[in-house]
DNA sequence: TAAAAATATGTAAAATCATGCAAATATTCC
DNA sequence: GGAATATTTGCATGATTTTACATATTTTTA
């Protein structure tokens, strides 16, 4: 029995059942378990089927090394998390917005925080899954668009009911004459009812955003208890934000 | 049998009721426990299951925001979403769970369709945000993890208080003898609380899955208005659940 | 907290494999 | 046709993989 002959009933016989086994093969073509392995090396080499241990499998099922997923290092906002998971405590009630940054922070969790955490954020939600330890609790509510979190009055409702330990924000404008800003009303209002919950607000916000103002003010600079950026707290870019009644900064 | 063969079959099972049991599939393949765990682990270190205490569970739901994670059944998903876009109309209050042929029907909404969806599912919420026309309404509550779905008295509560036009449920077991079955008791207690809600009922699950039960019942198949498979409705598989009292196959 | 279930780990037996080598077979070239 | 060359094949060897079982440990459940 010519090589390509048999190598054409083994392609066949894949292509009806999926898999070979090299015994069976060896029996059914009356040679040597060695040359039938040798034929499946040549077939896998040729990149028609797949060998494995004890045979072959058809390569059309075969799973795709499909990658991992690349993780985007945003330099300033992991550092702002790093300092941000150092609030945590174990049997804390966190309730935390949306964004980029808070979604780095949501990621960066240690694994063996035992805590609860409250979001509107449906993004937030999925990411805080991630962690075994953590309880995830939604705030339901009308998913406004471009901001992915939920906002209207029943999550103005929910929120007039809970007490939280610590409520983290995310913000768009920040300065030190206009306080905390944000340029729309829905999102205001569940961002005022947040901190109104919460025991202790922490404002995270990259350097960048520092002295910016949108059109709609949330509350003043005093009303925050911690402020997170990406600079050390001596930096003078922080200079106006620190001092009597002013936020602590990490 | 292959080693890989097994891989084949625990990755269908798993893609199907999103989560297997070591002793199931120990029976089902007839190889100790261990060589399944040992299976599972391998399949876990490629990253294609997620190994649980018991068993293990599909991946698809843990990390939505990685687009390559493959779908089992795509096309056959998508014919179902075709023909279930068919029942939504202008104005419509529409009420739809959570999985992945789900995740299709909130893919393929026609981008002129104005209503208003409700979810338990953050992933679908977030899908669903792409649509400018479309309200979206996520019902929060705690996010029980491996399903990616918001369970517990909350939810329930919310939806007690709500009537809608048509309620969208995917399902893990479906037969004509024991009607909707799922595996989680939370998850369960939830599509019961939906299907109350609901002037009509739309249960929409790939071919594959029918006639197979899970250990909780859901309802009765004459619960169900539509019926929607990638089938033809006169397809004879599906003749055990036509006839009268019984849903409308699509 | 105790019992039950599930898991990890080590071990041994069986199956499968890679390798080298010599014999058998096919191919090439004159 | 026949010798030289190349390829293919089977066998022996030791290495590797796979699997079930036994045992200790961890996790879950009641």
């Amino acid at each position: 029995m010519l090589k390509e002959e048999r190598h054409k009933i083994i392609l066949r016989e894949i292509n009806l059942h999926n898999k070979v086994l090299t015994t069976d093969l060896s029996d059914q073509l009356v040679v040597s378990e060695d040359t039938i392995r040798r034929d499946l090396n040549e077939l896998t080499e040729l990149g028609f089927v797949l060998k494995v241990h004890g045979g072959a499998m058809s390569k059309t099922f075969h799973y795709p090394f499909n990658g991992q997923n690349q993780v985007y290092a945003m330099e300033a906002k992991q550092v702002i998390a790093g300092k941000t998971i150092r609030l945590f405590k174990n049997e804390m009630l966190i309730l935390i917005e949306g964004g980029t940054t808070i979604m780095e922070i949501a990621k960066q969790i240690p694994a063996d925080l035992k805590a609860t955490f409250l979001t509107v954020s449906p993004h937030v939600s999925l990411t805080l899954a991630e962690h075994e330890n953590i309880d995830v609790i939604t705030i339901g509510g009308r998913l406004a668009k471009n901001y992915n979190i939920h906002t209207g009055a029943s999550v103005i409702n929910e929120l007039s009911g809970i007490k939280t330990d610590l409520c983290i924000i995310g913000t768009n404008g920040i300065s030190a004459e206009e306080g905390l800003t944000d340029s729309d009303w829905e999102v205001v209002h569940v961002i005022k009812a947040m901190m109104r919950t919460a025991k202790k607000v922490a404002v995270v916000s990259i350097a960048e955003k520092f002295n910016s103002v949108q059109k709609i003010r949330i509350s003043d600079i005093t009303a925050i208890d911690y402020l997170i950026t990406e600079l050390p707290p001596e930096s003078p870019v922080l200079s106006a934000y620190s001092g009597r009644d002013k936020p602590l900064l990490l």
